[in-house]
RNA sequence: GCGAAUAUGGUGAAGUGGUUAACACGCCGGAUUGUGGCUCCGGUAUGCGUGGGUUCGAUCCCCACUAUUCGCCCCA
């Protein structure tokens, strides 16, 4: 059997519907913030990435799914959004034929080549945004707000904002110095990776996990107190226009990210539901003045964030929220003979052209084959046909939940539906008809002789 | 790149070195000659991840591989 590729997941179902319904969302929620959608390439050339990025990230160093083309040109699938983005920015010089400042979006897959764990995949779908354009701490804090206020809608409770400053690139540079004096005594006493870091990103032993309560990573020098005057009071903007937001944050002096773009403000989300695996950052940002620079552009400020799809699901699911996915049909048209059948072809297709959601059976059920596929389909009504009732143009509906039935001429079931699935209210699966047994059976349908018992 | 666990049907799973691999759910059909959801009956794995080995004989023992899952690293 050839299965997928390893960290790929195949999304159908009612899983799919999900998805769907997030996206929808994001769709939404955007066009209130006026942001537009932004579709580049999934893959680039390389050197995006490589200068975007940086060439001592292990994303780019060891991560990313590279390939030479046919025409021996270097390209890379994208391993996240924003380097492409800017690329995009500059190349369609969007800091000229657009409105300023310019927000983007997008919602896609990312790859990664990582040994797959709890919350991480080689296929990832992240969705985020930049925001290009403004140096305006506002700018920050909307941004931060944007995921947050989207988990809230959602419904998720265990989220947790965790923001920091790094500083403009001065600060940033002077801290960086500042700290590798700090740990170079005491290297011996760091864990291995610790001393990996201290090499190549020493702002990341900051959050190591093995270390975290060694005392010598407790009485580190922190990134605020390093920052310049100028640093220090945009951070405290940033915080002020939080709170305006109303978005619950706590400071971390110990966040530092990962990928080499980012200065002063940065932001992680972290899912606290119990459960979650230890991968538990859903969404995460800040700002990168200097890469539209770095990538030939012109200056340019710029903040945005990426959050994870699937690690959302994730969390939607251990706290055990249910969307509001349509799961169920309308109309479940019944037919038989063949005379029955051609009829319902007809039938079905003008209902859908006029709005509904139509099934009928494909596989030559019986009558009660088809009853009970109306059911697993959670279909609200039944339209019965029989040949004796199209002889008189007539057909009959069925309420599946009240199983009231009525005989109708054929011209009138549109307006009947029209009429009576007005309210748009889902299947109630809990619905089950009375069954005829005495509170004996032992049958798993939720009885409701048995609920009013109080019995299970 | 490093470490650990797991691998039986559509699903959840039991199980044994040796005749037909439990059970449950699901699905299909029948009892009910076209109005079901209960019940009853029947059907549903050329076979226990793949390849080797040990053995008279392996799904069950050994080795390798692969896949999945989880952790480290890193990251959303």
């Amino acid at each position: 059997m050839i299965t997928k590729p390893k960290g790929c997941h195949d999304i159908y179902g009612i899983e799919a519907k999900k998805w769907q319904y997030v996206n929808k969302l994001i769709d939404s929620l955007m066009e209130k913030y006026d942001y537009t959608f932004i579709r580049t390439p999934i893959f680039e050339s390389s050197e995006v990435f490589h200068r975007g990025m940086g060439d001592t990230t292990d994303v780019v160093t060891k991560e990313t799914y590279d390939f030479v083309d046919r025409g021996d040109r270097n390209m890379t699938l994208r391993p996240e959004g924003t380097a492409g983005i800017v690329r995009s920015y500059i190349e369609n010089k969007m800091y000229g034929n657009m409105p300023n400042p310019v927000k983007l979006y997008y919602n896609g897959t990312m790859y990664r080549y990582e040994r797959p764990q709890s919350g991480r995949d080689r296929e990832l779908t992240q969705f985020g945004v930049e925001l290009l354009g403004s140096d305006d701490p506002l700018s920050d804090a909307e941004v931060i707000s944007i995921p947050v206020n989207l988990y809230k809608m959602l419904g998720l409770k265990e989220i947790k904002v965790k923001i920091n400053s790094l500083g403009d690139t001065e600060s940033r540079n002077n801290y960086r110095d500042v700290l590798k004096k700090y740990f170079e005594p005491h290297l011996s006493d760091l864990c291995e990776d610790c001393q990996e870091r201290f090499m190549k990103n020493p702002l990341r032993i900051l959050d190591c996990k093995v270390d975290k309560d060694n005392p010598i990573l407790k009485n580190a020098p922190k990134t605020l107190d390093y920052l310049n005057e100028e640093s220090k009071l945009r951070f405290e903007k940033v915080k002020e226009y939080l709170q305006a937001l109303e978005v619950d944050y706590e400071v971390d002096p110990k966040l530092v990210r990962g990928l080499d773009y980012y200065n002063h403000t940065v932001f992680e989300i972290e899912a606290h539901v119990e459960g979650f695996g230890s991968n538990n950052v859903l969404g995460a940002g800040g700002r990168y003045n200097g890469l539209v620079e770095l990538l030939d552009g012109p200056v340019t400020p710029a903040v945005g964030f990426a959050c994870g799809i699937g690690r959302l699901m994730m969390a939607l699911d251990l706290e055990n929220i249910d969307l509001p996915v349509k799961n169920d049909v309308e109309v479940f048209v019944m037919a038989v003979s063949d005379t029955e059948k051609n009829y319902a072809a007809t039938l079905v297709q003008s209902l859908r052209m006029s709005g509904f959601r139509v099934e009928m059976d494909y596989t030559n059920r019986g009558l009660k084959g088809q009853f009970k596929q109306a059911d697993n389909l959670k279909a609200k009504y039944l339209v019965i046909l029989n040949d004796e009732d199209l002889a008189k143009n007539e057909l009959k509906v069925k309420n599946n939940k009240t199983k009231e039935e009525l005989t109708l001429g054929l011209d009138y079931l549109l307006y009947y539906l029209d009429e009576v699935l007005l309210e748009d209210e889902p299947y109630d699966e809990n619905y089950e008809k009375e069954c005829s047994c005495d509170g004996e059976c032992h049958h798993d349908h939720n009885c409701q002789k048995h609920h009013e018992e109080g019995e299970e």
